[in-house]
RNA sequence: GCGUGAGUGGCGGAAUUGGUAGACGCGCUUGGCUUAGGACCAAGUGGGGUUAACCCGUGGAGGUUCGAGUCCUCUCUCACGCACCA
């Protein structure tokens, strides 16, 4: 009987092993050897680390630790993104500050993740809560205020109930809930500070085709900016005044039969428009009702459209030169293009549906290219909204869509432009626990930035934080006599502090050069570091801080501070963990697994392999958790852990030659994140050896192959072998091709194409021989009768298929 | 509606990229064993079938091919994202 497998003493013991040697701190950049910037999303601190925080962790330790086994210089990071409301809203229950709840929990978390046995490189630590860590991300907003990055906007604003702040488009889900507490969001009219990233659309939609990331991410990045290329172009209304309205079909601009604002649209309070509007008070109504109405409302798409005429008001359409009517209707929207359309009730669907309703003249410009085969039939379908030849357009008839659109856009003098659907970047949040904007006010109520010198522009702390709508920061003493005392009298501190996701927006360049107290991360740092090879992370940031970050980092490519205008080269997202009764995992539900648990019962290793054994890291599929599977993890490695008594002198040829084969699959899985069929040929091998017997160097062999699987009972087992080092300083096994090639093989003999039987061959094998095989077996040689075969297929090692008659 | 991805045993998933479908693990069946455990060992496990032959089988229907889970056409279902974006 084999000594017992006793996870928890080795994995305590190596854990402070490891820690006490600093094994996987980071060395001096050498540039002799490549370097691989491996990161996974910083956690925030909720006090437990839950199985989630495992999935995406101690997998992609699989990775990091075969790299570094291969003589790469791997970085593997960790910190914690510890500003937000969970924080907030803890300390008020409890009546304690949320600094101390956050560095608490911080402690605790700290524990948990060194229980992973995670090959984490803790040199490189931060947190967005460090004064040391905010000072930067205050500085970069300075910066960015002085190039006009940062600005005070004013507008609609989402405003969170539930949360009492304001928060961001991104952070709105598309039912108009909040994405952080679920309750609906409402528009407020308010002052906001914005970032431009509306400046930075068109980089962050073409910068996506250099990237190595899942078509779906991109994707959703290019919909959600929502970039269309159209133009725009003026109507002059009988007022006088002049619409700008933007089109992606200028081509069909002489179909165009009447025009359509926004009820929010600014030429509907003027005195000029109000003065000839016959109907001023209908007018009013149904402006008033639009805006009333909530976004979801006005959204609805199963909504019959609605709108109103306005009397006495026409457009000319400066095309055709008619004049047209002038509508509002809610259909179209104030906050994108120019809030105004053209409206060509033939060629769009909603205009077509409008006009129906209201009667207005349907005037067909374009004229369906058909092929042969799908016919006349619907020659005359309106409305239709492809391409096409132009026609009833005067010099433009039979000219192609495509390029009537730019010659007809020439003639009436507007201007080929792109609208996008992406708004600015809301980031003032009106709650306590953040980063300070680092701005004051002096007494004309101009905005300035907090100098250098007085950055970090620290937090205060005799705030009463009780969300009650205005900002808790308003209420320091402490914060107003600091700035009254550094820029003067009557000057007033800003209020408000950051939206969080600008903290994570930049984290993976302070990890890198997390000491330097002269810059937010040195050009040598960022040199040997960026930019991050591979980022392991959740769906849920496809367009929240995946977008931001790029955003971020271009912002100060551009202000020289960076070396790379694209942060992650590559993306990973995981799927998600569900309790074992296949829902997602939750209190009420009580289907909740804790990781600590788990890692008392079965231990780290085990842990750690089970989650990476589920399924191809990166498919986004969402796997139950499964008692039993992961009992099968433990028990595959209490069989490793007795391995060394199936140790034999010499081994077989076989078993030789399996090994190599099992290097080489899991040489080529790790590189491609399939961690599950690495560890399933490992259970293979084990099944053959535990039969066959293993040589001593091939037991050595596969305990390196294991190191990053399971690297507390690798070391463990390498540890009784005295050979002084840790395994996981070890070079990865390398492998032989020639004896990774099968030197016999089964393969299949079909008859016509079914499968008849098998025959044994080599790679060599000619098909002479292999015929010769198939005549000797009595079962083929009846199947394939008496004739001579039509024909034979035969590919080595592959499949011999016999065409009989 | 638009976009992206995916449909393979009771379950998670494999399949040398066009060549014996179901590796590995879970679960289940039978037998053994006893440190009675969420244990271990052995054999079996896609469906049908007279248990032999054979037939059927990768959401469905066609097609290409000696050969299709894999390629093509049509279609259905599910997940995620966007959604009156002009």
């Amino acid at each position: 009987m084999h000594k017992k497998f006793d996870s928890k003493t080795i994995e305590r013991k190596w854990q402070e092993a490891w820690s006490a040697s600093g094994i996987y701190n980071t060395k001096e950049r050498d540039n002799n050897q490549e370097k691989e910037y491996v990161l996974v999303e910083w956690p925030y601190p909720s006090g437990n680390l839950h199985i989630g925080h495992w999935h995406a962790f101690s997998v992609p330790d699989i990775y990091v630790r075969f790299n570094r086994m291969l003589g790469k210089q791997v970085i593997f990071p960790m910190g914690f993104d510890a500003f937000g409301l969970p924080a907030e809203n803890a300390a008020i229950k409890r009546n304690i500050n949320p600094r101390e709840w956050t560095e608490s929990n911080i402690e605790h978390m700290k524990g948990q993740l060194v229980s992973m046995g995670n090959a984490f490189s803790w040199d490189l630590t931060t947190s967005s809560t460090d004064p040391e860590y905010y000072k930067w991300t205050q500085w970069m907003f300075t910066q960015f205020f002085e190039q006009g990055i940062a600005y005070r906007g004013k507008g609609l604003v989402n405003w969170c109930p539930g949360c009492n702040t304001v928060i961001a488009n991104e952070q709105v889900l598309s039912d108009d809930t909040c994405e952080r507490c679920g309750n609906e969001v409402e528009k407020k009219e308010m002052p906001q500070w914005m970032l431009r990233i509306t400046d930075y659309a068109d980089r962050l939609i073409d910068d996506l085709k250099g990237l190595d990331w899942p078509e779906h991410i991109k994707e959703a990045q290019r919909r959600w900016i929502g970039r269309s290329q159209g133009a725009e172009i003026d109507f002059e209304l009988s007022t006088g005044d002049k619409v700008t309205v933007f089109t992606t079909r200028p081509d069909t601009l002489y179909g165009a039969t009447y025009v359509v604002l926004a009820p929010e649209h600014p030429l509907l309070q003027t005195d000029e428009v109000r003065g000839k509007t016959s109907n001023l008070r209908e007018v009013d109504e149904y402006i008033e009702n639009a805006t009333k109405k909530t976004e979801r409302d006005r959204l609805d798409d199963t909504r019959e459209k609605t709108g109103v005429k306005l009397e006495g008001i026409t457009a000319k359409n400066p095309a055709s030169g008619e004049n047209i009517p002038v509508y509002i209707a809610d259909y179209v929207l104030a906050s994108y293009g120019t809030g105004a359309i053209m409206a060509v009730p033939a060629h769009d669907e909603r205009d077509s549906e409008f006009a129906k309703k209201f009667s207005i003249p349907v005037k067909q410009v374009i004229k369906p290219t058909f092929s042969s085969t799908d016919a006349a039939k619907s020659l005359d379908k309106l409305p239709y909204c492809g391409d096409g030849v132009i026609a009833h357009s005067g010099e433009f008839d039979g000219m192609d869509s495509q390029e009537a659109k730019r010659k007809i856009v020439e003639k009436v003098g507007g201007r080929m432009t792109s609208t996008y659907r992406l708004r600015d970047w809301s980031v003032g949040r009106q709650r306590y626990w953040g980063v300070p904007i680092p701005i004051v006010y002096d007494p004309d109520g101009k905005a300035h930035p907090v100098p250098k010198e007085h950055l970090p522009w620290i937090l205060p702390e005799d705030v009463d934080f009780k969300p009650t709508g205005e900002a808790p920061l308003a209420k320091s003493e402490e914060l107003k006599k600091r700035t009254e005392e550094i820029f003067g009298v009557g000057w007033t501190p800003e209020v408000e502090t950051l939206d969080t996701f600008v903290d994570s927006s930049w984290y993976f360049l302070r990890y890198i050069d997390n000491k330097n107290n002269d810059e937010l991360s040195c050009k040598e740092a960022q040199e040997s570091w960026m930019p991050i090879d591979i980022y392991f992370g959740g769906a849920e940031h496809t367009t929240m801080h995946l977008l931001y970050s790029r955003f971020w980092q271009k912002a100060l490519y551009d202000l020289g501070l960076v070396t790379v205008d694209e942060p992650y080269k590559k993306r990973i997202n995981r799927g998600l963990i569900l309790g074992p009764d296949g829902n997602k995992m939750s209190k009420s539900k009580g289907n909740v697994i804790d990781p600590d648990e788990q890692v008392e019962r079965v231990g780290a290793d085990t842990v750690k392999m089970y989650l990476a054994f589920m399924g191809p890291y990166g498919e986004m599929t969402n796997y139950p958790w499964d008692m039993g599977g992961i009992a099968g993890i433990r028990r595959f490695l209490e069989r490793v852990n007795g391995l060394y008594e199936h140790v034999v002198e010499s081994e077989t040829q076989e078993v030789t030659e399996e090994l190599h084969r099992l290097i080489k699959k899991i040489h080529t899985d790790i590189p491609e994140y399939k961690f599950n069929t690495a560890i399933s040929s490992m259970m293979s091998f084990v099944n053959i050896v535990e039969k066959e017997g293993l040589s001593q160097s091939s037991y050595e062999t596969f305990l390196k192959l294991l190191a990053p699987f399971a690297p507390h009972l690798a070391e463990e087992l390498w540890s009784t072998l005295n050979k002084g080092d840790s395994i996981h300083v070890e070079k990865f096994p390398t492998y032989d091709e020639s004896l990774v090639v099968l030197k016999k093989m089964t393969i299949g003999v079909q008859i016509n194409g079914k499968h008849r039987g098998e025959v044994t061959v080599t790679p060599s094998t000619t098909e002479e021989e292999v015929m010769k095989m198939v005549y000797s077996v009595e079962v083929l040689r009846d199947k394939i009768g008496s004739k001579k075969p039509k024909k034979v297929i035969y590919k080595p090692g592959k499949i011999l298929n016999i065409i009989v008659d």
